[in-house]
RNA sequence: CGGAGCGUGGUGUAACGGCUAACAUCCCUGUUUUGGGAACAGGUGACUCCGGGUUCGAAUCCCGGCGCUCCGACCA
């Protein structure tokens, strides 16, 4: 893409009413616009990122056998009072509105009602199961105060998986399969380093649920961290007992405030009794599904991935997620001879594939500007490679190729 | 939900109760320039968040509203 094509610009100063290093940088990069508090739009470069950690999330939910959906945000009262979530008392986030003719419904906070209905239309029999479906979805959410940028917004993308399972031994299995999902996705987002798998509170279905907490001074969470087993406990359930029952020594465990970015979920039958899903055994005996939850914010995750790879100058994205491939900087001459060949070396790149045979998407720095402001936007963008072209490397045949995080440079031959 | 602070051109800031609300940046014109946000000249752009009040006079003081931020509480 032309950089004179793309709408959005960068500024030199972050908006004031915004605190958070992840709001800011997006803001300043173009790559997020706050609409008001807790609530952003994606613009192009964002979008193409959180396009990519959807994509990478989607394709490791298909992995383990997911099929994915999409339910509708308002929601129906009366499957909501089946399991007791209607009332404010319960849930005191809940977004209500109502219809032209009176009836009260709800904009979604999370889909474990209206999807253990609608697989009563297609779940019967033990020959149905297991089943495991997901979806990518605008979740709505009243906090009461708004924060830390695209981190906690009262709207945002979630990814929620829901599994459905004969037993409890069957939904074991696929639980833990699930979490090694997890595991790769942050992995391929870069975060994998800094993401421990957190003990967590279970409800009343199971001991513990798991979260998955990347290290960051941004969190809002607590977490205690085993560095050596890459294992850690949420401060909520940080105890004796637990620490026995894991096996775990409090003198091995470090404080770190940390960001919630997974978490994923045993519900028993809490949903599958209340909301009468059932199936048929072989015997022809009636039995309640056995589900789980599994849920992750593609935006939160944005934020975290700024949160963890930025510096003073700008964003830095990994590879997985960047919004180009590919940065192609031009210094112009008074001649025209440098946007010539990087008109053409633009054409070039952008017929070439990468490793997986997709095309290497390449942003052109085409603007008519300094040196100096195209290299801060381009440090403000943060995509992870830069080809610098100009008179003093078309002397050479070459182009300046840098790297954003590491700083390193090298020629290329062109 | 408790506590604190802040609302001034698109953005970031300034202005004692007193002149036509100032500066930088962005944007537009032209000249020049092209390896780290360059230079010069000219120009556009603000009922100082909204509504009341005090005053000869309010961006400035008072009251109410709305909005934003921070700390804490909450966070399925």
């Amino acid at each position: 893409m032309k950089q004179t094509n793309l709408f959005t610009k960068t500024r030199r100063e972050a908006p004031k009413d915004e605190v958070a290093k992840n709001a800011q940088l997006l803001i300043r990069a173009g790559f997020i616009h706050k609409e008001m508090a807790g609530a952003y739009s994606f613009l192009p470069l964002g979008l193409r990122t959180l396009n990519k950690i959807v994509n990478i999330i989607r394709e490791e939910m298909n992995s383990i056998g997911g099929q994915e959906l999409h339910l509708t945000a308002l929601q129906d009262k009366q499957k909501w009072e089946a399991s007791d979530r209607w009332s404010d008392k319960v849930v005191d986030n809940w977004f209500k509105t109502t219809l032209k003719n009176g009836s009260e419904v709800g904009l979604g906070f999370t889909h474990e009602e209206p999807i253990t209905s609608l697989m009563k239309d297609h779940i019967r029999s033990f020959r149905d199961l297991p089943v495991a479906a997901y979806q990518f979805q605008t979740k709505f959410r009243n906090e009461e105060r708004a924060k830390s940028g695209i981190l906690r917004g009262r709207e945002f993308l979630m990814k929620d998986l829901y599994s459905f399972n004969l037993d409890e031994k069957a939904h074991q299995e696929f639980y833990e399969k699930a979490k090694q999902a997890y595991i790769r996705i942050f992995d391929r987002l870069g975060l994998g380093n800094d993401t421990y798998v957190t003990f967590a509170g279970g409800g009343s279905f199971s001991k513990y649920s798991h979260e998955f907490q990347t290290l960051s001074e941004a969190g809002e969470d607590t977490i205690y961290v085993h560095e050596g087993k890459r294992i850690a406990v949420n401060k909520e359930v940080f105890n004796d007992e637990v620490l026995a029952d894991l096996g775990l020594s409090k003198s091995d465990m470090v404080e770190k405030k940390a960001i919630e970015v997974g978490n994923i979920f045993s519900l028993g039958t809490r949903f599958s009794d209340t909301l009468g899903l059932a199936y048929k055994d072989a015997e022809g005996k009636s039995n309640p599904v056995v589900m789980g939850s599994y849920g992750i914010g593609p935006s939160r995750l944005m934020g975290t991935i700024v949160e963890r790879w930025s510096d003073e100058k700008g964003l830095i994205w990994p590879d997985s997620v960047s919004p180009f491939a590919v940065h192609l900087v031009a210094l112009f001459d008074a001649a025209g001879i440098v946007k010539k060949a990087a008109d053409e070396l633009y054409i070039k790149l952008c017929s070439q594939k990468d490793a997986n045979g997709r095309p290497i998407d390449v942003l052109y720095d085409d603007r008519d500007c300094g040196a100096g402001e195209k290299f801060s936007d381009s440090d403000l963008i943060g995509i992870p490679k830069r080809y610098v072209i100009s008179a003093k490397t078309l002397a050479d045949s070459s182009v300046e190729v840098k790297d954003r995080l590491t700083g390193k440079v090298e020629m290329m031959k062109i």
